[in-house]
DNA sequence: ATGGTTGATGGTCAA
């Protein structure tokens, strides 16, 4: 199975983008963050279209919104909220005998303090119900794939500098430490650096607000695909797909493509 | 330290 996920940063304005990555990666199933689309208003024809027949979406109006689209049967569909909240962050396909989890984490806003910035602190509660909830679910022999953009760089080499960033949001220490007691709740496996050593760097976001994103390359790599020991020796290869950045009027989150093995 | 850009929306808010 080839999976991707992709912040797309609207589907219906990047809906020709998202085209050229189904032709590109041929992915089997691609989880979307930031759809920015009412379910109502979907692009269902167009992406059955593309080649996946079988779609699972969960959205708001200009926010948020999470989704699954599919080759292969959707045999069921979730969508947990979290924090008493219903934000469309996150939406869980049972795929065959697997489970894909679509999953949006809160950016956090730009101060990193959750008494001055309730923004900040949600993304921490909603790390923390994530995680205790994941504990309580699954166990190592469950058959998980959790993709999606997680807002946080935990390694020093996920961000273009570890010494400027580490009171930045993303990249400071109670976020990577949440991340990591997330990642470790089941545990699952960082599908990107089982294959790309932790000593290279990754990146998979660069900000807009730049005039050039190759300048210095100050990226970081906030989407993850993560997967449970069950899948580990299932995994086949991994791809920062990075020239997606370079496209006209691109997301600026680049898809990742994840190969298991069926 | 600050500001920079983009998207949905229709004034700003979120990222």
């Amino acid at each position: 199975m080839r999976l991707v996920t992709w912040n797309i940063n609207s589907i219906r304005l990047r809906f020709p983008l998202l085209a050229r990555v189904a032709e590109e990666l041929k992915p089997d199933v691609i989880c979307l963050q930031e759809t920015k689309v009412t379910d109502d208003l979907f692009p269902t024809v167009e992406c059955r279209a593309l080649g996946f027949p079988y779609l699972g979406f969960h959205g708001m109006k200009g926010y948020n919104g999470v989704a699954i689209l599919s080759k292969r049967p959707i045999d069921a569909l979730r969508m947990p909220s979290w924090c008493e909240r219903t934000d469309c962050r996150h939406l869980i396909a049972h795929i065959g005998n697997t489970e894909v989890h679509s999953v949006y984490v809160p950016a956090g806003g730009d101060i990193p303090d959750p008494d001055a910035n309730p923004k900040f602190a949600h993304k921490l509660d909603f790390l923390r119900q994530l995680t205790a909830w994941y504990g309580a679910t699954y166990t190592p022999d469950s058959r998980v794939v959790v993709a999606g953009d997680l807002n946080i760089a935990p390694l020093e080499t996920d961000v273009w500098s570890h010494k400027q960033l580490l009171s930045v949001v993303s990249h400071t220490p109670i976020e990577v430490e949440l991340l990591n007691a997330m990642q470790g709740s089941v545990p699952f496996v960082d599908a990107l650096r089982h294959f790309i050593p932790p000593a290279e760097r990754l990146f998979t976001w660069w900000s807009y607000r730049s005039p050039d994103w190759t300048k210095n390359d100050r990226g970081r790599r906030l989407d993850h695909v993560w997967v449970t020991p069950a899948l580990k020796d299932s995994l086949r290869s991994a791809q920062v797909l990075r020239d997606a950045r370079a496209w006209t009027q691109p997301s600026d989150h680049v898809p990742v493509l994840v190969e298991l093995a069926d």
